[in-house]
RNA sequence: GGGGAUAUAGCUCAACUGGGAGAGCGCUGCCCUUGCAAGGCAGAGGUUACCGGUUCGAUCCCGGUUAUCUCCA
């Protein structure tokens, strides 16, 4: 049976059920940041099994893409060493969420196991957590299994909770024996071994208890069921095949490698570089089709060290050039049928993987040359061991991977201290982990947390419609504490029933205005508003005038000017995408902005800087389109609808069932909370005032429109007012007379030059007439007025070149201090003399200081007029 | 979030302990050459990332900012 077979089927018979068929979210999880990725097919029913979402079905089945690297569930190292250990998966899942327990989904597990999937019953064993006897009992009546094969296993295995506090429960697993051959020796069984005769297939969670946080269990009002089961597991069995790698899902990619090599895969461990290779390219394709980029901090940083990962296998098969870019169109052919996504981004796939590749090329090249500086330093030494902190300079500093450099040790009989290099690496693991400490103040977020459910209703934000608003406060918050009024003076948090402010999100910047009381005699500015959980929307504010009482009746009131001018630089960010991806091409994503009242920053994906041609361009199509007065339309649709027509839907951003869609005329179309102008020839007009890189990768457009634009404008008219007046001449000759002031500058400094060349060389012989011998060395000191040290240093150079033998020492005066210039000719160094040290004499002796090279030597001092004096020292110090 | 490294001509990189900013490639002009990724000569091109400090003097030492790389979380 085929993979895409067995996924059909399972979809199929949950349908066939009564569950709703959910497509598989993207990998990189959206609105949750405790995940790096998604890596269980629960993650997206996450809220919903915390009640928090509610959904217009019960029951539901997916098969999810996960992606699990370096987390508690996967260490990277194992992957491609095992039968098992993936960085990327599908996850079969059936839930209910309320609807059905622990019955029928044993019940419906048993069922498609044995009876779809045609698996022996008299291989199939489970295990349950050990006070669950209704499991145990359910599972006899079900299976007919006897109870030597219903194994009860502690907590550790068979307890699943969602985190420290939250749903959890009791969980059984389905598991499959395969069978004397693969048994791990003489203590082989379940709970003794880890190994793959008695092989998990699949698990069933029953999500029965509420913890709360003092670690008290309370049974939850209406239990879930959660479920995983391995797709490329089963589909090992199914087809008979000892690894998971040896499957349909995952062998076409081997045998990639394989064409791409030339070298035949074993199953062994010399087969392990291929299988890292398929497993990681799977990864990678699918993180970064759903919006992910290699980058050097959080999820992009374990892309890239997938990525890295991969490369290096491909050393070890003697590919020494980028090819896992040339894998994807192969993950493509396999999997995207079902993942439509992959197939669309394929290009840019290939081009994002392509670029770390040969990035990644060049940190090996430039480290193997570090490498070898420090091998040849330790053969200097006659050492045979590479210091650990040497090591971990190369490997923390410069990236080298470690295998690299014991590879490079070993070909140079070289050990590597590899205590040393653990002490350095603990050290910065301790070092890190402390500092992450404190960072996060969680008393903010509970005291939030707290107030959302006092509530117990989310604020209704009434901001798209209206400006002001009469409503009620519902809570207030002063010092950190929940309080039931609040005095002139005070800076609290306030809480409303409805509000017109909106909350900062999605990029654009929180409301300021007023509250007032009906009656007027409470006042309280608002300075910010903004989301610290989810539906509750804090004000932060001032009281001003009067005392503000939970329960008041008030009106609120935005800065409505200002919230104009956010809507101009908003609706402008959805013009501007357009533009940019007209201009620059369809793989330009937005990934991040900030949208204030007086300016805009709009993040985006692309290789490279633009020049000015593309900017004028990009500015003259979104000015086009503002020009257009092209009509804004809001709608709100079901996000499937939403996606099917093609809005531009942003990663990082959570979305519900239902969203907006902002679109101006037929251009632009996107999901966006934000509030926006009524037609795009309110935003005036907008112009670039800054382009520029923020990570690899990802560029940054700075733009103003609105009245920040005319500002902008207004104030360049002034400056270009102010250079032509200075300049006297009209603005449009302003180019040209600058030009001709830096051509004259320069052909002014020449002249300068040639004039003390001129002077110098005059005034040379006179200066080498000057000689006194001693010892009957001749030597020199004279003192040449009012000049700079370069021109000092090109008269000494004539007198040495005409001199030919002697010591020369020049003095000058520049902006009020002294300059000395020594200079050896080298038949003299033999005899010891040296320039740095006379000139140092010299310059001490006008309360200087200096030194230089045995030839030629500067010095200088802060009193100019010791010149003459400090020059005789040479005579002193020679005798 | 924390640590380390790097930033010099259009590009790739040098410059010893603080004391004349250089090479190769590329560019411009001339010469030579019938063909070429040829040769010769001359030349242009620099705020040594930015800001501040120490010093008689900073590409170099110290502090900060920004960008890039890298390890840890």
């Amino acid at each position: 049976m085929y993979t895409r077979e067995i996924r059909e089927a399972f979809i199929n018979y949950f349908v066939k059920n009564g569950h709703t068929f959910v497509p598989s979210s993207p990998v990189i999880p959206h609105g949750d940041p405790t995940l790096l990725f998604t890596n269980a097919g629960m993650n997206q029913f996450k809220d919903t099994f915390l009640g928090l979402e509610q959904r217009p079905y019960s029951r539901a089945v997916s098969s999810q893409k996960c992606i699990r690297a370096g987390g508690k569930h996967n260490d990277l190292d194992n992957v491609g060493f095992t039968a098992r250990h993936h960085t990327f998966f599908e996850m079969l899942g059936n839930f209910s969420f309320g609807d059905y327990f622990k019955e029928d989904a044993i019940y419906f597990a048993w069922d498609f196991l044995t009876g779809i999937m045609q698996l022996p019953k008299d291989k199939l064993y489970v295990t349950i957590f050990r006070e669950d006897d209704e499991a145990g009992a359910i599972w006899k009546k079900v299976s007919g299994l006897p109870s030597s094969r219903i194994i009860k296993m502690g907590e550790k295995d068979n307890f699943w909770s969602m985190g420290d506090t939250g749903p959890c429960g009791p969980c059984s697993e389905i598991l499959i024996d395969q069978g004397e051959s693969f048994s791990c020796g003489s203590k082989c069984g379940i709970s003794t071994c880890d190994c793959d005769r008695y092989l998990e297939l699949w698990n069933l969670v029953f999500m029965q208890f509420n913890r709360d946080a003092g670690a008290t269990v309370t049974p939850l009002p209406k239990p879930s069921i959660d479920t995983g089961m391995g797709l490329e597991r089963i589909s090992a069995i199914m087809q008979g095949v000892a690894s998971n790698y040896d499957t349909d899902a995952i062998m076409p990619i081997i045998n990639a490698v394989e064409r791409f090599t030339g070298i035949a895969y074993s199953e062994g461990h010399n087969g392990a570089p291929f299988r890292v290779i398929a497993d990681h390219v799977r990864s990678l394709t699918f993180a970064l089709a759903d919006g992910a980029y290699p980058s050097n901090e959080g999820r992009g940083y374990v892309l890239r060290k997938i990525l890295r990962r991969a490369y290096r296998f491909g050393l070890k098969l003697n590919i020494d050039q980028p090819f896992i870019h040339k894998l994807v169109g192969e993950v493509c052919a396999l999997m995207g049928y079902v993942y439509h996504e992959i197939e669309a981004k394929r290009n840019e796939i290939e081009h994002i993987i392509h670029n770390e590749e040969v990035r990644f090329k060049d940190t090996i090249s430039e480290g193997m040359k570090r490498i070898e500086e420090v091998i040849s330093d330790v053969k200097h030494k006659n050492s045979s061991i590479i210091s650990g902190s040497e090591v971990f300079k190369l490997y923390d500093t410069y990236g080298i991977p470690l295998d690299i450099i014991e590879d490079a040790a070993r070909d140079e009989r070289l050990s590597i201290d590899m205590d040393q290099f653990n002490t350095f690496m603990n050290q910065q693991r301790v070092m890190a982990r402390s500092a992450q400490k404190g960072t996060v103040s969680s008393s903010d977020v509970s005291i939030y947390q707290s107030v959302a459910d006092m509530l117990g209703k989310p604020t209704i934000f009434t901001g798209y419609e209206t400006d002001t608003q009469k409503t009620t406060v519902t809570a207030i918050i002063l010092n950190g504490n929940i309080v039931d009024s609040a005095e002139s003076g005070a800076d609290i948090d306030i809480v409303l029933r409805e509000t017109p402010f909106y909350a900062e999100s999605g990029g654009q910047v929180g409301d300021t205005g007023t509250i007032t009381s009906n009656d007027g005699s409470v006042e309280i500015a608002t300075t910010d508003t903004f989301y610290p959980v989810e539906n509750l929307i804090i004000h932060k504010a001032k009281v001003i005038k009067g005392v503000v009482k939970k329960g008041a009746d008030v009106t609120a009131a935005i800065d409505s000017l200002r919230r104009n001018e956010i809507r101009k630089h908003h609706s402008a960010t959805h013009l501007l995408h357009y533009a940019l991806r007209s201009v620059l091409g369809s793989h330009v994503r937005q990934s991040g902005s900030m949208v204030e009242p007086d300016r805009f920053r709009f993040d985006f994906t692309h290789f490279a800087g633009l020049d000015d041609e593309q900017t004028m361009q990009i500015m003259k199509i979104v000015n086009d389109l503002i020009q257009q007065d092209l009509q804004q339309k809001t709608e709100i649709k079901d996000i499937k609808d939403a996606k099917k027509d093609g809005a531009t839907a942003l990663f990082g951003e959570k979305y519900g069932e239902k969203v907006r869609v902002v679109s101006f005329g037929n251009v632009s179309k996107e999901l966006c909370g934000g509030t926006h102008v009524n037609a795009s020839g309110q935003i005036g007009f907008m112009t670039i005032v800054n382009e520029g890189s923020v990570a690899t990768g990802i560029r940054r457009i700075e733009a103003v429109c609105g009245k920040s634009a005319e500002q902008y404008f207004f104030n360049n008219r002034q400056l270009v007012k102010n250079i032509s007046s200075l300049l006297r001449v009209s603005p449009k000759e302003i180019l040209g007379k600058i030009e001709k002031l830096l051509n004259d500058k320069k052909s002014m400094e020449k002249q300068i030059q040639e004039l003390h060349a001129r002077q110098g060389s005059d005034s040379i012989s006179h200066i080498i007439d000057s000689a006194k011998p001693v010892h009957g060395i001749p030597v020199i000191a004279h003192n040449c007025g009012e000049i700079n040290k370069d021109a000092l240093r090109a008269i000494g150079d004539k007198v040495r070149d005409k001199l030919q033998s002697g010591i020369i020492a020049l003095g000058a005066s520049s902006d009020g201090k002294a300059l000395f210039l020594v200079m050896v000719t080298k038949d003299l160094f033999d005899q010891g003399y040296h320039a740095g040290n006379l000139v140092k004499k010299i310059a001490q002796a006008a309360g200087g200081n200096g030194g230089g090279r045995q030839d030629m030597a500067q010095a200088g001092a802060n009193d100019s007029s010791k010149v003459d004096e400090a020059l005789q020292e040479i005579f002193a110090v020679l005798k």
